[in-house]
DNA sequence: TATGAATGAGCATTCATTCAT
DNA sequence: GATGAATGAATGCTCATTCAT
């Protein structure tokens, strides 16, 4: 057990790290936190930065994965919840599941939306956000939901709307969810005003 | 008149300098754009930036400056087209001169867009195209177009959406435009099949 | 006894990091030889170094100074093997003995050639090395078969020829003691064609 | 002329740099004269060496370099002074114009000499030196002036004794060329003492 | 004693900025 | 005004050394 020991400190300190980084990447910029800086921030030295990662882009790409790896599964879960609901009330439920998530990580989703262009493609969280939101949408086809020719676009027009919506309450403060409602009224209905 | 000729040569210098910067900016990023770089591109030497810009932040300040002084008359433009049309065909035009305008910055979209976050907010092209959005969204309520409480929201949904639509495009390739009408589609109508 | 059984794993591993510390030393060289490299070869911890040396100097002084060790009786062996033969074979038996002897420590001699100039002089092989000719050449002197003035360039041009002779078997292989015979044959003799 | 003026500067400065390196590697060794150290000697700030060399191993090969193109055709002219001459007094005036023309080097025969492991091969001064040897000697050999069996070794010989000598002279002070004379007696007749 | 993570001084390198020409 | 070499603060990274376990 003297291992385990060893491997818990271990990983409480490149936790330690990584939240150091996402912590100053958010205030700083990804280019202008600076190793020491990081460094200090998590209580350590810097050489001990590369006990853990092996350069600077590594412990980035340590941050980005550490994130992906806790988002993933409840992105999974915010699919997943109503996967035997009907479309609507399953679109309404996935992004309350969606946004409750993402709210305990507000930092990250600055740093993750500030620096979208600067990660590799094919792995981001992004790129998660945008497949589960494909899946949702091929159900809703299937079922007959969506009206024909809406579906291609769609998957755009919601993760944009959503990066658009974040961004503007991680400025503002307030709950990520509070507006999905709202987001999925506009996107079932239209905001056009019914005739009388 | 001398004095004019002396004024244009200026201008014309100036203007290389942020359209180097601009392509340089685009291509390599905000921070990894060198002066040195921007000036050979330029073909000037490194101390007539200075000559131009006090330091590189001013100089950046002046690329964006310089470009949302063309795209903000092109904006308005959009923005008037339709200002005697009803809601509808209102939005719809509004898109397609917005976006044909945009065609020819695809460049500066792209610095744009990648560095929303490092600019001081109430001067970007993408506030004022949030606050075009919101005007004639206001006129949309004031037609009584728009159903009760779905215009808060609106505009963030339709700046969030029209970004997303253009990183795609200028990924991608296709005219920016390409979508605009289904995008409109969406948003008026909502995604859901009408009942038969 | 078992004062005698730790001391004797004391000496092994000691030896071990020595071992190690000469191969990446001949590998690498003196200053990109690491610590941590050093350690792994020889199959300890960091730390258990600074048990055996008080710093990277004194490992790389215990280095030398066991080499020295070990090769000063083989040298005082090749000395004294012709002590009491003329001074034509007691050479060419000395040579002979000494290189046969160096022959098992090419990693060493490589990299104490490469690094002489690094040592403080006065305990160095190549110092002992210097000693001993001029041992071997005092004898020959008094026996009267040196020409005059001859004799104190002498050991300086030996030594210098052995080491060229050596650098170059290092590098392109082959056995120490193969230019022997000829290296005495020119010393003795000279290079000049006789007289028909 | 402008434009000469300037060139002329740069080399000014090229060679201060040059010249700060040589003496701080002679007296720290290859790795530990540090950059700043350089600089400072130089008399320039650390940025400066980048104006003039891409990188500390290009200011290293500037400085091998630097050197190399001075001695060699010092080594050329003491390689053709005597090339009419028969073998003997031939090597005898190479010899003492290499030393000659070494002994406004001494700084930078002990870099050579101390580093002559960590450069590549195919261009050293080492080796410039070892290929005009060779040419003598095959001279001397065409000639017939060389024993038979003893052409083969001789440069090494040469060579060898040559930097043994270089050395002792480095350190112990006192000109190069003092033990020309005695070396060219040994190498070609040998230390033996005439029968009587 | 052995271990190996932590430490931080030291180094090479970059680049915005200045200024003599 | 234009030039581009000079500047030096700032950064990422290495590695000998220490020390808690």
């Amino acid at each position: 057990m003297r291992r385990t020991v060893r491997e818990t400190m271990r990983e409480t300190v490149r936790s330690a790290i990584i939240d150091a980084a996402e912590e100053l990447i958010a205030k700083h910029g990804l280019h202008d936190a600076a190793l020491v800086q990081i460094a200090k921030r998590a209580g350590v030295a810097v050489g001990t930065l590369y006990n853990y990662f092996t350069d600077r882009h590594a412990l980035i790409r340590g941050l980005f994965e550490s994130r992906r790896a806790t988002l993933r599964p409840l992105l999974l879960a915010a699919i997943n919840a109503g996967a035997d609901l009907p479309f609507e009330p399953r679109l309404c439920l996935f992004m309350h599941e969606l946004l409750a998530a993402y709210e305990s990580h507000r930092s990250f989703l600055k740093v993750a939306i500030e620096n979208e262009h600067v990660r590799p493609p094919g792995s981001t969280t992004a790129q998660d956000l945008l497949g589960g939101v494909v899946g949702i949408i091929a159900a809703g086809v299937r079922e007959g939901a969506i009206a024909a020719g809406k579906a291609e676009l769609l998957p755009l027009v919601i993760t944009g709307a959503l990066k658009a919506i974040i961004v503007a309450r991680l400025q503002a403060g307030g709950e990520l969810a509070s507006d999905a409602d709202a987001l999925v009224a506009i996107l079932l209905d239209g905001v056009r005003r019914a005739a009388p």
